[in-house]
RNA sequence: CGCGGGAUGGAGGAGCAGUACCUCGUCAGGCUCAUAACCUGAAGGCGCCGGUGCAAUUCCGGCUUCCGCAACCA
């Protein structure tokens, strides 16, 4: 069985989880659900960074201890995930001493024995308002704005990591393609950052500036900066560093990391050469997806266009807010979303779209034949195509006879195909699209043949073309729960089948069992 | 000349050399099985200026403009 690995990246929790947190998590387990499916032994990694002067501050902002500040904000996370039918295998907290910090200090000391960490000296501007180094860009004429101080020049011991031994072997790896970033674009800015020249890094800090984290084996003076601490969290939540191991030898190498592009470079350029130094295979593909803005603008708390995934679950419910991030979230470029545009989502796709279409069919079957449609003859669903002015087929398919294009000609020969590729390509976005596609089609369907008014006159094409749409139905649910779990399984449930059986089982089958559900998604009011 | 990515009908997205596609919205018809849902039709578009092509939204150059990143910012 094929082993697949994939991770979120970790996400700080010195503040709430914010829509973009949502997304990556979709994504990430759409993908998961989806090699599951494919037989694969998935390993599916999220977690949180909870380490770090930021967290340290916060938390004293709060008034409440480290601990118990870090505790409640990862919960938020927990929570979210747990909101949204993600599925991960583990967890991981940076803060957790048992599972996180065995594998952080194994990472170091395995860069140390390589010889590539060294003590040197930090130099930079440092405010005493933010107890931290701040950059140019973060002050206004010489002034940190929030403090209204200059901040003071100041030079510290830190350990470095000897980072530039390995951007050459980094950037031959992505080069030759053993390390994959998709999509290009992203590959290309981090090629012309390597190529740029790199310089060491800073790899702690003195442990009276961060007294919130890991400390520096052997040298509890220091602490460990981020990128030791935080990007461990891929090997040590397989054990790495432990006693129980196991899972490093089962799943190392990463199948795929998840992460924004804001944090593209650093798993693109430190994490590989920390594995490198460590005597580790580097991950196989680094998936860079986009931000989400809305209404043109960053989000952010001044301009007060902060989408909060909880509110948008609470009004929406969990499967439409991962409808919006798996379907209409451009995969790899930023995307726009504003609540008008959510609200539009799921009233014409979900409510009006893939709710109603499923009410009209199963009252249909209920009303005209109690439920139970059984399969006519082959030559009785032949007399009932789709009307063939379908705009979605290729160009090829052009002169093609009416009549050979059946709903189940169409999903076998148009919508599985496309579907499969886009998955092939890790675009959930298209694949998804396809089965909505395919929803679509159906309504027209019913239009085309109005079935409700064929029962008066000739029950036997009425009942072929119920047999047509409950089939579709059918094979639609099936291309679905790795988008839309929970729709998925209500839409089985409606037709009376399973949702794991098997091709061969299906492809036999010969009668359906409609049952009477409340709507899917129920018009929600503004 | 720091690096990179965009600019497609009212909105959001595909396409990327050969009648410009989808979703939403708008307008006009139709239908009644359905969650005042569904279907059909219509109006409306490739930022600007050059260049190379028989042909450019699509390739090249410039401009305008927006957005990331610019190393210790998770």
């Amino acid at each position: 069985m094929p082993k697949f690995y994939i991770t979120t990246s970790i996400p700080y929790v010195n503040g709430p989880p914010h829509i973009g947190h949502a997304l990556e998590f979709v994504q990430a387990d759409a993908i998961a659900r989806w090699r599951r499916a494919q037989g694969d032994d998935v390993f599916f990694l999220t977690g949180t960074d909870e380490h770090g002067a930021k967290i340290a501050r916060a938390a004293e902002a709060a008034g409440s201890d480290t601990r118990t500040f870090v505790d409640e904000s990862s919960q938020h996370f927990r929570n979210l995930v747990k909101q949204l039918s993600i599925t991960p295998d583990n967890m991981i907290r940076t803060s957790d001493k048992e599972h996180h910090w065995p594998g952080a200090v194994e990472m170091w000391k395995r860069i140390t024995e390589r010889g590539d960490m060294y003590k040197g000296v930090y130099k930079g501007l440092y405010c005493v308002g933010h107890e931290a180094f701040v950059t140019e860009k973060d002050l206004k004429d010489g002034i940190c704005e929030d403090h209204g101080k200059a901040p003071e020049y100041i030079e510290e011991e830190n350990y470095f990591f000897h980072l530039s031994e390995y951007a050459e072997e980094v950037k031959r790896q992505i080069e030759e393609g053993y390390l994959e970033i998709i999509p290009h674009t992203r590959a290309n800015e981090v090629l012309a950052f390597l190529s740029a020249g790199v310089e060491d890094i800073s790899f702690s800090r003195p442990a009276k500036d961060i007294p919130w984290g890991i400390p520096v084996p052997g040298d509890s003076s220091n602490t460990m900066y981020v990128w030791c601490d935080a990007l461990s969290n891929y090997v040590s939540a397989l054990g790495f560093g432990t006693s129980s191991d196991e899972r490093m030898g089962t799943y190392w190498p990463c199948d795929i990391h998840l992460v924004g592009k804001d944090i593209a470079r650093f798993h693109a350029v430190i994490w590989p050469a920390m594995l490198l130094s460590a005597g580790l295979p580097l991950p196989k593909k680094i998936f860079v997806h986009g931000h989400i803005h809305s209404g043109g603008r960053k989000m952010s708390k001044t301009l007060g266009n902060i989408i909060d995934p909880f509110s948008l679950i609470k009004t929406y419910g969990a499967e439409a807010v991962r409808y919006v991030l798996l379907g209409h979230v451009p995969l790899f470029s930023d995307a726009d979303l504003t609540p008008d545009r959510i609200h539009e989502l799921y009233t014409a796709h979900l409510a009006n779209g893939v709710g109603n279409l499923l009410s009209r069919v199963s009252a249909m079957c209920l009303q005209y034949f109690d439920g139970h449609i059984t399969r006519p003859a082959d030559v009785l669903l032949a007399s009932v195509p789709f009307k063939l002015d379908i705009d979605v087929l290729d160009a090829r398919d052009r002169d093609l006879k009416v009549g050979s294009v059946t709903p189940e000609w169409f999903i076998h020969e148009k919508t599985i195909p496309r579907y499969q590729a886009a998955w092939e390509e890790y675009r959930l976005d298209s694949a998804l699209q396809e089965v909505m596609q395919l929803f679509r089609q159906l309504d027209r369907y019913v239009q085309d043949y109005e079935p409700f008014k064929l029962i008066k006159t000739d029950r036997e094409q009425a009942q072929a073309i119920l047999w047509s749409l409950v089939s579709s139905l059918h094979h639609a649910c099936r291309l679905l729960p790795f988008f839309l779990p929970e729709t998925a399984l209500a839409i089985a449930e409606v037709l009376g089948v399973p949702l794991n059986e098997t091709d061969e089982i299906m492809h036999k089958r010969t009668v359906y069992t409609i049952t009477k559900k409340e709507p899917l998604f129920p018009r929600v009011e503004k």
